[in-house]
DNA sequence: GTTGAAAATAGCACGAA
DNA sequence: TTCGTGCTATTTTCAAC
């Protein structure tokens, strides 16, 4: 039996991404507030072409938000972790809502496995990273990794 | 000895945020390309101003970039999971390096702990997870942890 | 997808609070 | 300093092709 590649899983109803809706996505990653009259001469398409493009993309969902990418540690948040997140028994939509309720934690997502959340903080100190995790704790084990750097960081997947 | 909040640590030569930057950024960070003037009309201020308000968002390295969120399962990314990966000895840097170099890998933090790598991992299929982890296996021990789903979607922090 | 015209917007200089 | 006004250049949008 040969094994083949799965061809690529495309949700009903779409069409695969040409070349230039690639390179379109791919600058606005890096500039969304790129006028579309210079983002069509980086992608070799007259301006209602691209925007039209960019249009379409947004409104299959390909682009979800054209959005800031704020740096936390100048709003000086200077510490940064992962925290996986095991609520007790019983506790665990009670914990879900202390993590949605605790700003400082920008980002949480339900995974499978032992612990249930993984939640990205910030915080300004280690007395208030203190004050985060021991509000969890009568009601979740938590374990905290500190984010020294990036060694990838965030982008688009490949297209 | 009487406990008290820190104050909040800015970077060198950085001033706090006003009311009116706080709401600039949450403006832009639901819509990165709304017009100035639309935004100078949200926030009760005169489109030169807020344009103004956030070249200095910019320059002082508040805004980092304007960016889009794409939505990795419209482009047929159908599974996302979340890897710890811990190098074997003495293979730390090529792990990295296997990591920045594997597209599906859209993010990798660098972090404290038993497990120096956690990375954001989508893929179109379970072989195609496999494909992935296997090309690591003869160098790291990775632990997947799949993701069903946001309990927070990415915000920014408290202003 | 392209072109060209009309409308909206951004950028700049200057004045006011 | 920070914000507002008026002008000009650029950009977006819509039409027709």
């Amino acid at each position: 039996m040969t094994k083949v590649k799965p061809p690529q899983n495309l949700r009903s109803g779409e069409q695969a991404l040409d070349a230039i809706d690639a390179r379109i996505l791919s600058v606005l990653d890096k500039d969304a507030r790129l006028p579309m009259s210079e983002l069509a001469r980086l992608v070799g398409l007259s301006a209602p072409s691209v925007a039209e493009r960019v249009r379409r993309l947004v409104s299959d969902g390909v682009i979800r938000a054209f959005t800031v990418d704020v740096d936390s540690r100048a709003l000086g948040y200077q510490i940064r972790a992962m925290v996986r997140i095991r609520p007790l028994p019983g506790k665990l939509h009670l914990v879900e809502k202390l993590i949605q309720d605790t700003p400082q934690f920008i980002e949480c997502d339900k995974v499978t496995g032992d612990d249930p959340f993984l939640a990205r903080l910030v915080v300004h100190s280690i007395e208030e990273m203190d004050d985060v995790l021991e509000a969890l704790s009568d009601h979740a084990v938590t374990s905290t990794a500190v984010i020294k750097g990036a060694s990838v960081k965030r982008r688009i997947p490949p297209l």
